[in-house]
DNA sequence: ATAAACCTGACTAAATTAGTCAAGTATCAT
DNA sequence: ATGATACTTGACTAATTTAGTCAGGTTTAT
């Protein structure tokens, strides 16, 4: 079980996002600077951002991005959901004779997997971009 | 970020030899035709298993195995880590310039992945398959 | 006009996963 | 003894996923 380096890096991108948020959008071309992160793969990754309205595009010269929301309602739940971070613990066919179909028959550690995805989800629920960004302006860069 | 299904089968077949544990060994086969996991693959998981001595072979007819301590004290963090299904976060690489190397530069999100990675631990090293048995015997299978 | 920056879709190399396959070795029951 | 059962090991492979790259746009401030 790993997180995948789009969720990752959607989080990262939105740290830096929030941080130089202040007056002007913020290019893509700045955060794979900062951030060392391939632009073309930025785009992608807030294309799905910008799809789920986590963040506002500008176009043109001297665009770039900004949040669309405040940094304290953007939870990681939702940018994980929007560049398609599943937390995925349990894969039980619906066609499935042994094992687990989810209703009449589950596999012995179904109730297991449902806990533990339960037990990431809060996690990402609670936390909060803002929290992020305060977290680390607590520390130097 | 999803649980590989080495590590899922290797837990249910786990529970499954812990409620037939009581008298005589267990064979792959019969886990095997109950759960609906290929034999070949349990006998690689199983291979695992006994190396970290979780479980415990009993050779030729009516072998199988055995587990090697009480389902009290095999915790899944126990079991994750005898089939290498390892919780990773963070993939931080040493020779990062931007990003992170862990030490003087961490990435913008480096502490939160640690947090997530002791959330996620946290639930598996209280968990014990004494739990995971117990929680089973409530539901009828 | 032109350059900065967003936008989109197609493509690909590498890694991982989820097994299968083959060829053993050990031990029990008869 | 010998056959059957069951563990043991290692190599192999197909499918999927990931982590990007690439190429070609469109929009808009200056």
């Amino acid at each position: 079980m790993k997180l995948t380096s789009k969720g990752r890096y959607a989080v990262m991108a939105l740290v830096d996002l929030a941080k130089f948020n202040n007056f002007n959008p913020v290019s893509l071309r700045d955060i794979s600077l900062r951030q060392g992160i391939s632009l073309d793969y930025l785009e992608q990754i807030f294309s799905k951002l910008r799809k789920k309205e986590i963040v506002q595009s500008v176009r043109g010269t001297q665009g770039g991005y900004v949040l669309n929301k405040k940094a304290k309602e953007i939870k990681l739940t939702n940018i994980f959901d929007a560049v398609d971070e599943k937390v995925k613990t349990v894969q039980c066919k619906k066609d499935s004779k042994k094992g687990c179909n989810g209703k009449s028959t589950k596999c012995l550690t179904h109730n297991l997997w449902d806990e533990l995805e339960n037990h990431i989800n809060n996690f990402f629920d609670e936390k909060s971009l803002e929290d992020l960004v305060k977290d680390n302006s607590e520390r130097r860069i």
